[in-house]
DNA sequence: CTTGACTCTGTAGTATAGTACAGACTTTAT
DNA sequence: ATAAAGTCTGTACTATACTACAGAGTCAAG
């Protein structure tokens, strides 16, 4: 039931390159190999990768995909920090959803002034923050 | 009430070279200019600055940035292609706070796991977005 | 049993988005 | 009047995130 790295990549919709990129960057743990030294990827490597795009997609650099993938709650050791770097994040999605509803109804006013034929000025995304 | 690029920078939290590479890249109109040559910025810019900076923390390329700064309503032309750029951004805009609303769901179960002291597996965000 | 597709390592190149001078000129504060 | 701080152009450097080989080995279909 293991993948090769081009199945991999075909089923999460990026490149060959890009997860052995990413497992020199600690981002996708190391696979285990076959004899002949073929990487062979758990199924779950695929949702993995698709995380990462989207969270991309998102703004996410990276290093930050790299620390929301790694929290998680150990029983030996406390879970403050866990759960405070978790706060963080929420704290900081919520700020971004915030700004992504700004330019939405921003450009929700532009679609209707299209409707309307309603000519917009210079800059109609600005002016409707502004206000 | 001209702003000198120093003043557009600080106001706008970004670096006074950046200011000259959004210029150099289109995304900020090149500003009159004193007999001595100093850009004078009209306030208007500082706003824009700033959308850009958050639209950047959004995801979104400086390309993109200049598409949406860019769209409007011209009533000798058709209004059409605007229209339905918009509506992609928009598309695009939801499916980010999707995206988005999903990540925070997990991260508030995970902070969840942390209150209970409930231990988490590998990884709970994976975890918890297969479910 | 060959041939075409796939994978390996390692290194080098690209796109995007800045960031950092150098060397000269201008403005502002004292 | 002068020194510090700000600005100018132009070029070069950096970080991030890939992307593209080269050259060698491996696997799978007919």
């Amino acid at each position: 039931m293991a993948l090769t790295i081009g199945k991999v990549a075909q089923r999460s919709g990026v490149g060959v390159e890009t997860v052995r990129f990413y497992e020199r960057t600690g981002l996708v743990p190391r696979p285990p190999r076959t004899p002949a030294g073929y990487r062979q990827y758990p199924d779950g490597t695929v949702n993995r990768m698709i995380f990462i795009r989207h969270a991309k997609e998102l703004g996410f650099s990276l290093k930050e995909i790299k620390e929301l993938l790694s929290l998680r709650v150990d029983p030996r050791r406390g879970c403050d920090r866990v759960k405070t770097r978790a706060e963080q994040k929420i704290a900081e999605i919520d700020e971004r959803m915030r700004q992504l509803k700004r330019i939405r109804r921003t450009l929700d006013d532009l679609v209707e002034a299209c409707e309307l034929r309603e000519p917009t000025g210079e800059c109609p995304i600005l002016e409707s923050l502004d206000s």
